[in-house]
DNA sequence: CTTGACTCCGTACTATGGTACGGACCCTAT
DNA sequence: ATAGGGTCCGTACCATAGTACGGAGTCAAG
C-alpha cells in the first residue's frame, strides 16, 4: 500500500496529527479518499508527497510569519502563480514587519532606560513603576 | 455622591466598561462595595482616583508589551516597591523584546529579497511561492 | 482470532484579551 | 410615578492556532 498514514505526514512536517487534521479543516491540506474496504466507514486515508510538500509549505510561510489564512491565499497563487499578487502580499507583510519592529524598538529602548535608571540610584520609588503611573 | 462610575472610570482609562469588569474579574482591579442601600441587590458601586491610576498603570504596562499576567505581579510590586523584582521582570520582558526583534528583522530580509527576485526577472515560477516548498 | 497500535470523527478545551447579551435592578429627572 | 439610561452579573461568544478526549472502526502481527 503506498502512501503515509496521517502519522506519517504530520512526523514529516515535524506537526502533531492533531494539527494535520485540523490543517484539513482549515482547507490548506486535502483529505484524501479513504479506500472503500471492509463495512461501513470506509479504511485509512494514504498522503502522497504531494501533501507533504503542501505541508511543508504551510510551515515555512508560517515562519515567515504568515497567519494561517493567508496561508490559505498563498497556497492558491502557488496553483496559478500569480505573481502581482504574490509580491503584494509579500509587500503588505513587509510593512506589517516595519511597523512591528519600529514599535518594539520603542519600547524596548524605554524599558532599558528604566532599568537602568532603576539600578543607580536607589532612593525614592523604582522608576519602571512609576513610569506606568502617569 | 464622590466616586465614579463604572463608565466613567473606564472613560478615562480609555476602554469599555466590559473591559474594566474583565479586569476586576483577573483580579487587576478592586470592586468596591456596593453601597448598602435599598432592598436585596445594593447600589452601585464607586470607583476613586486610585482606581483611575491603577487603571493607567495598566495601560501604560500593557503598551510596554506586558501580559496582563505580569501586570499582576508589577502592580503586586508597585505595593511592596520590591526594586530588585522589577528590574528583574524588565530584564526579563528586553530579552524578549531582543530575541523578537531579531527573528522579525529576519524574516522581513528574506521576504525583502523574496519580493526583489520575484519583481525582476519574470521567467519561471515566483520565488516567494517556491522559497516555501523546501 | 485476538491484541494492540493506529485512525477517524465530532466535540470540547487551552491560552490571551477582550466583547456581547439578556434580565434584573437602581437611580434620576420629569 | 414612570420612563430612560446606567449598573450588575453570569454566561456565552470572538479571533488565532492549535491540543485533548472518547468511542468506534481498521489493520497487521503473533
Amino acid at each position: 500500500m503506498t502512501g503515509m498514514t496521517i502519522a506519517a505526514l504530520a512526523r514529516e512536517g515535524g506537526v502533531g496529527v492533531e494539527t494535520v487534521r485540523y490543517y484539513q479543516r482549515r482547507g490548506l491540506l486535502d483529505e484524501p479518499d479513504r479506500p472503500t474496504g471492509a463495512g461501513a466507514g470506509g479504511g485509512i486515508r494514504r498522503y502522497g508527497t504531494d501533501d507533504a510538500r503542501r505541508l511543508r509549505f504551510i510551515r515555512s510561510a508560517q515562519a515567515a510569519g504568515f497567519t494561517l489564512e493567508q496561508i490559505g491565499e498563498l497556497l492558491a497563487l502557488d496553483a496559478t502563480d500569480d505573481r502581482a499578487r504574490a509580491r503584494q502580499l509579500a509587500g503588505e507583510r513587509i510593512a506589517e514587519l516595519d511597523a512591528k519592529i519600529e514599535e518594539l524598538e520603542r519600547v524596548r529602548a524605554s524599558l532599558r532606560r528604566l532599568a537602568h535608571e532603576c539600578g543607580s540610584g536607589a532612593e525614592g520609588p523604582c522608576p519602571i513603576l512609576t513610569a506606568f503611573e502617569g
